[in-house]
RNA sequence: GGGCCGUUAGCUCAGUCGGUAGAGCAUCUGACUUUUAAUCAGGGUGUCGCAGGUUCGAUUCCUGCACGGCCCA
C-alpha cells in the first residue's frame, strides 16, 4: 500500500498534526517582497545603514537548508526571484516557536517577517520575528551540494528539477525571452500573429509522418497537424499579406537530442516577397536577437565558438556537396546513377522512386549538414524534394527555396511560395505516388488548398524557423530536452500503483 | 534501427575476483546564540531496474526485457 520513505512518513505525521491543529493548507498570507529584489536593493548597504533603516518585509518561499547554532539557526530560503539568507533566533521569536522551526522541513514552503540586516560575516539576511508554514511538503529533497543530477529525473520531475537547479530556470527564462523578442519583430515589421488549426482532417505542410486520432462524436479519424503552412497560406489568399504563428507541431518520428515529437516552430508569410528577401529578414531576426537576448553575437556551443553576427555564408546546395564528397565532380551530381552508387557507397539505401533530386538530397543530408557549424544558408535545392516551392526562373529543377543551418543543425527552412495551381496539383499528383510507393512522409492531395491557390495567392514568401532549436543555440544546450519544459520521455512500465 | 555505457538508501556515488551491502548529504537523538557544503557525538535506512538461467548460494556471472545517457545510421 504505501511505498513512502521513512523522511516521508516522518513529514505526513507533522502534517496529520498540523490538520489535527486546524488550518494545515493556509492561503492568506501576500508576501510584500522577494529575496532577489532585496539583495539587489541593499547590495551597497552596510551593516550600519541597514540597521538605520530597519526595514521589515515578508516573504514566501521555500526552506532549502538549515545551519542551526544551538539557539540561533541559519537558513537559506528560495522564492522565484532568488535567494535570501534567513537567521532565526531563539530569543527573537519565543522558545516554543523556535522549536517549531527546527520541525520544519527542506523544501517546506513558508511566509517569514522580518527585518533585513547583514551578519558578521557580511551576508545580507533576513533577521526573522514571524514565521509560518504555508505548504508542508511531503517529499525529502535531493541533497543540496550535488542536487538532482540524473538526466532521466530531472525530465520526469521537471518541477524538482526547476527548484533545485538554478541554471534550468535561467534556460527557460532565456527561452521566453527569446520568444518575446521573436514576437515583438515580427509585430514591428506588421506581421499579424495568427492562430491555425492543430487538428487536421488532411495532414500537409510539410514532408513528414503525422500522429492521427479519432473524433469520436464525429467518428473521424484526425492527424495533428505536421506544420501549419497550408493554413497560413489561405490567410494570405485572404488578404493578410503578412501573418505569422509560434506554435507547436507533432511529427511521428524518432525521439533524438534534436528531435521531440512535439515541437515549436515560428512560421511566416509575407505577400510580395522572395525567398531572397527572407533570408535577408532573418538576418535582421538574428541581429535583434544578438541584440536582446544574448550578451555577444559570439557565443559558445558545445567546443564550438560561433559569431551569429550577419551577414551569413550562402552556399547552393551543390556547392556544399561538393566541398564535403571530394569524389564527386560538378558534372556527377546530375547523373542519377552515379548519384545513386555514390550514396550507397556511403552507406545510404536509395528508393526505386527517388530520382536525382531526392538522391542528391540525401547526400546533403548525410555528408554535409552536421558540418555546417558557421552560420550558412544553402539554396538551390532541388524541386523534388520542395513540393511546395516556386519554382526557379532560370531552372525548374531547381527551387525558389533555403535553409538556414547552424552548429550543424536545421534552424529555418523557407521559400517563395508556389502559387500556381496547376503545377502545386501536379506535385501532390507526385506526392501521391510516393505515398503508394511507400513513402510514409509524402504529402496528400489538399484539393481545398488548390482551390484556394485558385482565388489566387499573391507571389509570396514563406519560412519556418525551428524554435527549440534556435533556443538550443541561444543557451548552450546540447539537447532538445534541456530547452523543453516536459520533453517526451517514454512512460515507465509499471506493475501496480 | 545498430553499438557502447548506466540503473545500488530520499539525493550524489563507492563496492562485492559469487557468501544478503557502504560513504557523504538528507533524516532521527543530543551539544552548540553569526553559520556558509557549519561543526561535534550517536542511531535507523535498501525488491542492489525487472524477469529468467547457472550455482549449495546471485546485488555480483550469463540471457532477455524496460528506462535513460552517449555515439553511429
Amino acid at each position: 500500500m504505501s511505498s513512502d520513505s521513512d523522511q516521508t512518513r516522518i513529514r505526513k505525521e507533522k502534517l496529520t498534526a498540523l490538520r489535527q491543529q486546524g488550518l494545515a493548507y493556509p492561503n492568506n498570507f501576500r508576501p510584500d517582497s522577494h529575496a532577489g529584489q532585496l539583495q539587489e536593493n541593499y547590495r551597497e548597504y552596510s551593516a550600519e545603514e541597514l540597521q538605520d533603516e530597519a526595514r521589515s518585509v515578508s516573504l514566501a518561499g521555500r526552506l532549502m537548508s538549515r545551519r542551526k547554532m544551538g539557539k540561533v539557526t541559519f537558513s537559506d530560503f528560495n522564492d522565484a526571484s532568488g535567494r535570501i539568507q534567513l537567521f532565526v533566533r531563539q530569543n527573537t521569536v519565543s522558545e516554543e516557536k523556535y522549536g517549531h522551526f527546527q520541525s520544519l522541513d527542506i523544501g517546506d514552503i513558508i511566509a517569514v517577517t522580518g527585518k533585513v540586516f547583514r551578519t558578521r560575516t557580511g551576508e545580507l539576511s533576513v533577521a526573522v520575528d514571524h514565521f509560518r508554514l504555508l505548504t508542508k511538503a511531503l517529499q525529502p529533497f535531493p541533497e543540496k551540494f550535488h542536487g538532482l543530477a540524473d538526466q532521466e529525473l530531472r525530465y520526469r520531475q521537471r518541477y524538482l528539477d526547476l527548484i533545485v537547479n538554478d541554471d534550468v530556470k535561467q534556460t527557460f527564462r532565456m527561452r521566453s525571452a527569446i520568444v518575446r523578442c521573436i514576437r515583438s519583430f515580427m509585430d514591428e515589421h506588421g506581421f499579424l500573429e495568427v492562430e491555425t488549426p492543430m487538428m487536421h482532417s488532411i495532414p500537409g505542410g510539410a514532408i513528414a509522418r503525422p500522429f492521427i486520432t479519432h473524433h469520436n462524436a464525429l467518428a473521424l479519424d484526425m492527424y495533428l497537424r505536421v506544420a501549419p503552412e497550408l493554413f497560413l497560406k489561405r490567410l494570405v489568399v485572404g488578404g493578410f499579406e503578412r501573418v505569422y504563428e509560434i506554435n507547436r507541431n507533432f511529427r511521428n518520428e524518432g525521439v533524438s537530442t534534436q528531435h521531440n515529437p512535439e515541437f515549436t516552430m515560428l512560421e511566416f508569410y509575407q505577400a510580395y516577397a522572395d525567398f531572397n528577401d527572407f533570408m535577408s529578414f532573418t538576418e535582421s531576426m538574428f541581429e535583434r536577437l544578438i541584440d536582446q537576448v544574448s550578451e555577444s553575437s559570439s557565443i559558445q556551443f558545445g567546443n564550438y565558438e560561433i559569431d551569429l553576427q550577419p551577414p551569413f555564408r550562402r552556399l547552393t546546395l551543390k556547392e556544399a556537396v561538393l566541398a564535403h564528397n571530394p569524389e564527386l565532380t560538378e558534372s556527377e551530381l546530375d547523373q542519377p546513377d552515379r548519384l545513386r552508387t555514390y550514396f550507397s557507397s556511403i552507406g545510404g539505401e536509395p528508393l526505386a522512386h527517388w530520382g536525382a533530386g531526392k538522391v542528391l538530397f540525401e547526400i546533403f543530408e548525410r555528408t554535409v549538414e552536421d558540418k555546417l557549424v558557421e552560420p550558412t544558408f544553402i539554396t538551390h535545392y532541388p524541386t523534388e524534394v520542395s513540393p511546395l516551392s516556386r519554382l526557379s526562373d532560370d531552372d525548374p529543377s531547381i527551387a525558389d527555396r533555403f535553409e538556414f543551418f547552424v552548429a550543424g543543425m536545421e534552424i529555418a527552412n523557407g521559400f517563395s511560395e508556389l502559387n500556381d495551381p496547376e503545377d502545386q496539383a501536379e506535385r501532390f499528383k507526385n506526392q501521391i505516388e510516393q505515398r503508394q510507393s511507400g513513402d510514409v512522409e509524402a504529402m496528400h492531395y489538399d484539393a481545398d488548398y488548390i482551390r484556394a491557390l485558385e482565388y489566387g495567392l499573391p507571389p509570396s514568401a514563406g519560412e519556418g524557423i525551428g524554435i527549440d532549436r534556435l533556443v538550443m543555440l541561444l543557451t548552450n544546450s546540447a539537447s532538445i530536452r534541456d530547452v523543453i519544459l516536459f520533453p517526451y520521455l517514454k512512460p515507465i512500465a509499471r506493475s501496480s500503483e
